[in-house]
DNA sequence: GCAAATCTATACAGTTTCGTCAAGATTGAT
DNA sequence: ATCAATCTTGACGAAACTGTATAGATTTGC
């Protein structure tokens, strides 16, 4: 279970829209050299998360790219979702029965169990965390022990 | 942020070595038809989880898979970090600095915080869960709703 | 209108992962 | 000894992922 290139670039470039766009837009070169990657890279990236609804872009002379929300609003796992898919989502077992047409385990999957149980892990932790959290992790706690204490949400998925 | 197929069908064959393997052994043949994979596949598989000292093999006419330790010994965290690596791990920073020499955020870097929280998040549940949670579900849990409450840790890592 | 700066889109090669193949090594039964 | 069943290993092609290249579209300012 590794992170994927796109979820780890793609969030630093939205790092850096909110963070050299603050006052104004951040250009793909500008974000390109911050980052140490070249344009073409961090434009696609910024194409993924312009059509995922996190950031806007004006072409043209004065153009780049801004926030489309304030950054209190963007939720980190909402971007990470974009950028590289999550753990568990419909169609799981569809994709994981080999060769035979319906999952071995379909009747009474402790599989999925467990892969849902690992995904709500994994969502208490990132819809908890917004963008404005990642620029300013001393004032919201992240850089210390923010999660601590979790709440116990309302329901976990069971194998129904 | 997805499983890989070395995760999911490896620790399917591992689970089929504890079920088939509890009164004997389990063969390639047997584990791969069961889980609708090719033996070669399966035969790779059960490779890595023997070198992770997982499972043990038998060679010659009786020979197949067994569990190396009791499936309550067998902590499903250990099985899939063998299987797939982690989220997070030392060297991490430097694997994601693009093109320069050092991470761009090596000074004090929110993201290094966010992915080890989000890699103590699923520490917590899969090194909770044993093979033994995942042979009997009902029995121990997991199908209903295992990780309501979750226990506070001693330590959460912080930025330094 | 024109040029410069910007974003947009598709196509491309390099690398990694996925899954298979084929040949070899070991063991137990006859 | 021989054979059959088993695990072991390295190599291989196909698919997906990474990152780049190239050409195009849009806007601003002169």
């Amino acid at each position: 279970m590794k992170l994927t290139s796109h979820e780890e670039y793609g969030l630093r470039c939205l790092v850096q829209v909110a963070r050299r766009g603050e006052h104004g837009s951040a250009t793909i070169p500008e974000i390109s050299q911050c980052e140490g990657i070249s344009t073409p890279y961090a434009a696609k990236l910024l194409r993924v998360l312009r059509r995922g609804g996190f950031v806007k872009a004006a072409r043209g002379k004065v153009g780049g790219y801004t926030l489309a929300l304030p950054p209190e609003q963007i939720l980190v796992g909402d971007a990470l979702a974009i950028l590289g898919g999550r753990i568990y989502e419909d169609g799981f077992c569809g994709r994981h029965a080999g060769k035979k047409h319906d999952c071995v385990h379909s009747a009474d999957c402790s599989m999925r169990s467990l892969w849902r149980n690992v995904q709500d892990a994994v969502d208490r932790v990132l819809g908890s965390i917004t963008l404005h959290d990642l620029l300013y992790p001393h004032e919201t706690g992240l850089a210390e022990h923010r999660f601590t204490v979790l709440r116990t949400p309302a329901r976990l998925h069971t194998n129904s």
